[in-house]
DNA sequence: CGTCGGTCGTAC
DNA sequence: GACGTACGACCGACGT
């Protein structure tokens, strides 16, 4: 045993407690928990890559009776009984632990703490360096010269100068520390009104717990008397936080070194627990392989003649499960290297790109296409996929135009769960609803710089792998449509989302028109801003630094111009986000000043100038972006490669950006959006009275809004009282509390808070919705839209109580925002059908949640506005009615 | 040299 | 901890 490296001492109690309270409560598919399991182990897994050959001991409490509930019957009696889904959690964990060859160590009688103790005493007795990873404060009083503490939650290591920067003591005065604090949650009496800082300012004025009881008579005020009321059990307190660090243990260092894992007991528990990317990391298990073939056996076609024979299959069975294997994701720039086929569980290979040295001649994609056209353009033939509007972009590009798109597994899976699966790809969904893997690209692709793409892989594996994947879409699409329809969302699924494919798929095709030369003017222009402001930086700052670089920015402002760090970013490094160089510049500071445009100027010229020219297609002049359908939670689509949702508009410099959106020449564009949307919504869901009245009115919801809660006329609201409206507005939609509300409009807490309750005693429909919406996700675990779109909330019952807030936060917004997503995609589907029946010459271009851009002939625009509007307002039949902005242009920021 | 988490910023 | 849903650029730590 290597000498040089440190023990590691794990207390799994700790964490243990801390995975369940805090991580979200996955579930297998037999509804077995597993939050914990995971927690425990992935932070066991990340210890034994951080301390490679290390001897290691992993130490929980063994439960019962211990020498603390001995001498003193009250300790942690106050603790609620182990809640049941955690108490199955623990046995797995063990034997998990087990599998993975760590000493697993539980002594009767004494906790965790005290065996770590006890070893730590131990290894420090032979100088030897040691560990301890744990996540519980009190053994912060073991930490010595040879011992460190490491949370691996958060990665902090706390070494003795750690100890006392985080606790203000010492680790020798820590047990005093704890017994003046007392704990409540085992139930340790400490001195009433007594917390950290208390404790720490007594420790440090008076050396030690025995020195402050020997001086509580000079300390005054309330908690004087409490500590002098204390002072009788305050050596019990001691006592009973004092890790132990004598007791006798059957094991020693020596015995301490892991043993190798057991990896088919470990692909079991990983199976069982559902576990995949671990299971993926053992490498696919060659009887799984044998059995994914098994039971996809396969053809590989490589002439007309069997191709023709099986298409004829497929047009008498009315239905074709393809996948279609492409080089890249991008559509626009990748070409066809295979396609799967399978009709009625008989699945081919049809290999027409696979290029490595000396590859086997193929059918040529031409010669595919010429065989298949009639039967991939046929209606009547129904076919079955996981993501067919790729399979549709792909094909339309040579000419062919997939009909029949009916079942689309990564859509069925979305529209059951679109957040309980993390992904909705084929390896994830065939897990969660089969429980069978298929082949993952990692197995045939390998991974890292040097994975292959799949032209580049042998034909024979490659039609395994597309084989069994294509077989196994098919099954799956099976069992998905059997839980839409048990579940009632058939119709969500049938009625938006799979005729959102083809509508999209037109979409992307057709592109958005993009001036070139504009951007790349614009990016000189903003090269030279840059190069000024950086100068000022620098002179600002007395030095130079990179101005992108938040380490050094923080540096900057906070170590050598000494401003004051008041606001800490989640992983408590000092913020130097827009609102906080925004206050340091409104008190006159030049640097943060500086910054703020710098930082407005490169986001605007890397996020956009620079980077949409890029994506423009050579052959077409256009960015063709990529909808994604099974992305956000709440129904609505995201847009990548490039993102075109989040075009800048708000200033002057990013509206910029929208004029390089053009129309060609005798063409123009129409913007059109939804005007208030999803208060709108609100108002329906919630049939508040005033709300639907001021809708039905016409009035600026904002202004009528402002006139209620500032308790004036309409016509008197000033433009800040309007603005704080809007905040007020926004806030509700997403379940804001009275602390963002003022710091958002940078009032206090409780002028904020006057203004929700004025808000909801004016409109007490949107407070009662609010708690419907709460109760309904509490009782059924999820929320709908108008049109039945489910959102899941697994964690709305979570114990960790932030995490409950987001979700109920979420509960409120998810109907709005799903029901206003719903909203705008069936206005989508009907705004395709009317253009393509009208022969209007005209297509949607674009998407952005709310609002609709269409190309169109300029004599058609009359035409195309109404007849688009109006398929808008129709989208929904609400209680208010839906109201749509049009505005016509050379180019985007024009029709605004 | 690639990957990934953290931070920040854009949209609705 | 505190405002919901996304995507992506950049930095810097880390592993190959």
């Amino acid at each position: 045993m290597a000498d040089d490296k440190p023990l590691l001492l794990v207390d799994g109690s700790s964490y243990l407690f801390r995975a369940f309270n805090a991580l979200p409560d996955l579930r297998t598919r037999d509804d077995f928990p597993t939050g914990a399991i995971r927690g425990v182990i992935a932070m066991l897994r990340k210890l034994q890559a951080d301390f490679a050959g290390s001897p290691v001991a992993v130490v929980f409490d063994a439960g019962g009776r211990t020498f603390r509930t001995d001498l003193y019957a009250e300790y942690k009696a106050n603790r609620p009984p182990l809640a049941d889904d955690l108490r199955v959690q623990i046995q797995p964990i063990f034997d998990i632990i087990e599998a993975m060859g760590m000493p697993l160590l539980r002594v009767p009688g004494v906790e965790a703490d005290d065996v770590i103790g006890t070893l730590a005493t131990q290894a420090t007795r032979s100088a030897r360096r040691v560990v301890v990873s744990t996540g519980d404060k009190d053994i912060a009083q073991l930490v010595s010269e040879h011992v460190t503490l490491v949370n691996t939650m958060t990665n902090a290591e706390l070494d003795r100068a750690g100890v006392i920067a985080k606790h203000g003591v010492p680790p020798e005065r820590i047990v005093d520390y704890l017994a003046l604090m007392g704990d409540t949650s085992d139930n340790i009496p400490g001195v009433p009104k007594v917390g950290p800082k208390t404790a720490a300012k007594w420790l440090n004025q008076y050396g030690s717990l025995e020195e402050v009881i020997a001086h509580s008579h000079e300390i005054k005020g309330k908690v004087g008397e409490n500590l002098r009321a204390a002072l009788e059990q305050l050596p019990l307190s001691q006592e009973l936080t004092t890790i132990r660090c004598d007791v006798p243990l059957d094991v020693g260092i020596a015995d301490l070194s892991s043993r190798p894992a057991d990896e088919p007991k470990l692909r079991e528990l990983f199976t069982r627990f559902e576990f995949l990317p671990w299971l993926e990391e053992l490498g696919v298990d060659h009887a799984d392989e044998a059995r994914a073939t098994e039971t996809a056996p396969h053809t590989v076609v490589r002439d007309d003649a069997t191709l023709a024979e099986f298409l004829g299959k497929a047009r008498r069975a009315g239905a074709l499960t393809l996948c279609i294997h492409t080089t890249r994701a991008r559509f626009m720039d990748s070409t066809p290297v295979g396609v799967a086929l399978d009709v009625e569980g008989e699945t081919i290979y049809v290999p027409v790109g696979h290029d490595y040295l000396n590859a086997p001649p193929q059918l040529a994609w031409r010669e595919f296409l010429a065989a298949a056209k009639s039967v991939l353009e046929d209606a009547a033939v129904a076919k079955t996929g996981q993501d067919l509007k790729a399979a549709k972009n792909i094909l339309a590009r040579y000419d062919v135009s997939l009909a029949g798109i009916r079942n689309d597994t990564m859509l069925e899976s979305y529209v059951l769960d679109s957040v309980g699966a993390r992904r909705h790809h084929l390896e994830d969904v065939a897990s969660k609803y089969l429980g069978v893997v298929p082949p993952g690209a990692e197995t045939i692709f390998g991974k890292g710089a040097k994975r292959l793409q799949l032209n580049q892989v042998v034909i024979e594996p490659a039609a395994n792998y597309a084989a069994s994947r294509v077989a196994i879409t098919t099954k799956l699409h099976s069992a998905l449509r059997q839980r839409l329809e048990e579940q009632g969302t058939a119709g969500v699924y049938d009625e938006i989302e799979l005729p959102m494919v083809a509508t999209l798929s037109r979409m992307e095709l057709r592109g958005a028109l993009v001036d070139a030369a504009l951007l790349a003017e614009q990016s000189r222009e903003l090269a030279a801003r840059l190069e000024t402001l950086t100068a000022q930086a620098y002179a600002a700052a007395g030095e130079e630094f990179n101005l992108g670089s938040t380490k050094q920015l923080q540096e900057v402002l906070y170590d050598k111009l000494g401003l004051p760090a008041h606001k800490k970013t989640q992983k408590g490094q000092r913020s130097t986000a827009e609102p906080v160089l925004q206050e340091f510049a409104a008190k006159g500071h030049e640097l943060p000043r500086v910054i703020l445009e710098y930082r407005a100027v490169s986001k605007l010229k890397s996020t956009y100038t620079d980077a949409l020219p890029v994506e423009i297609n050579p052959r077409t002049n256009r960015i063709h972006t990529s909808y994604n359908q099974a992305v956000a939670a709440t129904g609505r689509l995201s847009s990548a490669d490039p993102n075109l949702q989040n075009i800048p508009i708000r200033t002057a410099d990013g509206r910029r950006i929208r004029q390089a959106f053009v129309a060609p020449p005798g063409k123009k564009l129409i913007a059109l959006d939804y005007s208030q949307i999803e208060l709108r919504i609100m108002a329906h869901l919630s049939e508040d009275a005033g709300l639907l009245a001021a809708f039905a009115r016409g009035d600026d919801i904002h202004r009528a809004t402002a006139a209620e809660v500032f308790g004036c006329d309409r016509e008197a609201v000033t433009a800040d009282q309007r603005r704080s409206a809007k905040a007020i507005n926004f806030g509700l939609i997403y379940g804001m509390s009275a602390f963002g509300l003022g710091a958002q409009l940078n009032v206090p807490r409780r002028v904020a808070r006057e203004y929700i309750n004025r808000y909801f005693e004016r409109y007490p429909g949107v407070r009662a919705y609010m708690e419907r919406a709460r109760g309904q996700a509490h009782a059924d675990g999820y929320v709908e839209t108008v049109f039945g779109r489910r959102l899941y909330l697994p964690e709305i019952r979570a114990r960790h109580a932030a995490r409950r807030q987001a979700a109920e936060r979420a509960a409120i917004n998810a109907p709005m925002q799903g029901t206003a997503a719903d909203i705008v995609k069936r206005a989508m589907i009907a705004t395709d059908g009317f253009l393509r029946e009208s022969g209007l010459r005209a297509g949607m271009v674009m998407q952005v949640h709310d609002e609709l851009v269409l190309e169109s002939a300029a004599e058609d625009v009359p035409a195309v506005t109404d007849g688009v509007r109006q398929r808008m307002r129709e989208a929904a039949d609400l209680a208010v009615e839906l109201v749509v902005d049009a505005g016509v242009g050379h180019n985007w920021d024009e029709a605004h």
